[in-house]
DNA sequence: CTAGATGCAAAGAGTTTGCACGAAG
DNA sequence: CTTCGTGCAAACTCTTTGCATCTAG
């Protein structure tokens, strides 16, 4: 479906930064960074506010749009979200980002098997050299 | 082996911070972030500056005494480096942490052989409901 | 019109840097 | 003594909040 349709049956407003914010994140499947949202939408030459950037991302991950992510670089990534759950291999080279898809049902069990702890969120992502920096 | 010893036969001095943290970490296997460290000694009446705790705990990264984990806060955490490669179980309730042994050496196989990609580093830890707390 | 969205300024965490002073060896 | 480590102040990044203003529907 729609993300843009849904939300204005919703009631929500489809303002310019709402648009161009779902517009970035459906064309482009990639982690992006608050930070990095803004600037994208600066060379669009569309001006939007620091502020609204971050309460948009926060909208769309309560939608369920988008996910929040981490790489452990002390800020906060977001992705759409897609129909499987991936993880990602980061290239400390070039800085490149490709999704991969993990078996981690099964790991998520055996966690759970041995420590009597319900998983409910989880984190794993790869750092390393991508086959184009080799 | 003495890791301070170690330290002071490599020349580097062993200070009141330099003590005072290390001892905190063997005593507590358990990550911390800056601004914990920094509570923790200042309840125990050691009295370190913020910057001070910052370039000690980059200090012992370096010398391979501690690493760095992230759990996505936005912040670092360190914990002193064990003999076996463990993850963490945080619980979401209570805010405690276990550590767990993964066999994560068959997933990082797995990533490798379907990507082209040498893995470097990784990142896993699970967020949940642990036992208590249940 | 009017609730929802925006912009701006300020503030708050976490972290780093430069520089002068202090203390371990 | 001399070098390594520390404290302090300032700055920097990422993020949040309050409030007045604007605008999509």
């Amino acid at each position: 479906m729609d993300v843009l349709r849904t939300l204005a049956l919703e009631g929500h407003r489809l303002t310019k930064a709402r648009k161009e914010i779902v517009n970035l994140f459906q064309s482009q499947h990639k982690p992006l960074s608050a930070l990095e949202v803004k600037q994208i939408l600066t060379k669009r030459n569309v001006h939007v506010n620091r502020t609204t950037v971050y309460r948009e991302l926060w909208f769309l991950k309560e939608k369920g749009i988008l996910q929040e992510i981490s790489f452990g670089e002390g800020k906060s990534r977001f992705e759409i979200i897609t129909a499987h759950c991936h993880h990602h291999l980061v290239c400390n080279n070039c800085g490149g980002i490709e999704d991969i898809i993990v078996d981690e049902d099964s790991l998520i069990q055996a966690v759970q098997k041995n420590s009597q702890f319900t998983v409910e969120r989880h984190l794993i992502e790869f750092f390393g050299v991508c086959a184009n920096c080799k």
